[in-house]
DNA sequence: TCAAACTGGTTGCATTTGCAACCAATATCG
DNA sequence: CGATATTGGTTGCAAATGCAACCAGTTTGA
């Protein structure tokens, strides 16, 4: 007997990518509006969150590619969004901090991406704690 | 009284990117290995599954856009994948079908693909239907 | 029947990405 | 110590992407 033909519509990668697709577009503009690109905000909300650390905490942190902070970085600094200052305990690496202007962008966007958060969320119903909770096995076990 | 920080780290977009890269990279090497890109194996996945299909309906089956289901229409041509056909119907349109040799690549990387699946929803345990389900609603709801 | 609006598909260009190679500073270890 | 491997971070280059502009057929409607 022949295995039945592979469905692309029930591969969780795929779906996976869907969802993320569709509520990560949403949110898009809001940080467009501060000429970022996605990889800049999640840059600026680590450091938002988390205050001064640096560039590989924040790939560590948020699982993104060492080049991609690289770049985000130059460019948030460049926007007047951030400070560089050398890390008196290693001569390599640089620590990072929010200037004035980038903790009030981020204050802003946090506002916002709890409201798209609850939205989601109120679209979901019941279904947002388990569905977090996959996810977070997901992410774990990679 | 203030809001608490925003914490990426409980943002649905966020973990639902992710819970997408992460089970997506593990699938990667797999097409990689046919010298695909990821647009190619979901354009290859959606004929396979449906058979002879114009452009357009790909698009709308499967949420991508326009110019990147052309230009990996073009690459797979080339990797004698599938074949186009005038649209006896429609002079603008042309019909894709795959060839022999794109039905046993795909054939060969949907077993994998099933395989893979069945690893990650071995891996979720009963969280994996409710998780489907959330993911279907996120990307209707968009 | 013929111009205007629309649709299937491709192309150009500027941006974003991934990967590997690369500096400079720090650890490691003989 | 001094050579070697590691690690923090950047850069170059070759794809991959998004968007808008663009052809060529098709529909609409006066």
């Amino acid at each position: 007997m022949t295995d039945p033909e592979f469905d692309l519509d029930q591969f969780l990668p795929y779906l996976l990518n869907q969802a993320a697709e569709a509520t990560s577009r949403g949110f898009q503009p809001v940080y467009a509006a501060y000429g970022m690109t996605r990889t800049q905000w999640r840059v600026l909300a680590n450091l938002g969150r988390f205050g001064a650390m640096t560039a590989t905490a924040i790939c560590a942190a948020s699982h993104v590619e060492k080049t991609k902070v690289s770049r985000a970085v130059t460019a948030l600094e460049g926007q007047g969004l951030l400070q560089r200052a050398p890390d008196p305990q290693d001569g390599r690496a640089e620590v990072l901090r929010l200037t004035d202007t980038g903790r009030a962008v981020f204050a802003a966007l946090g506002q916002e991406a709890r409201q798209h958060d609850q939205a989601l969320r109120d679209r979901l119903g019941g279904a947002a704690g388990p569905l977090e909770a996959a996810l977070r096995r997901l992410i774990a076990g990679a």
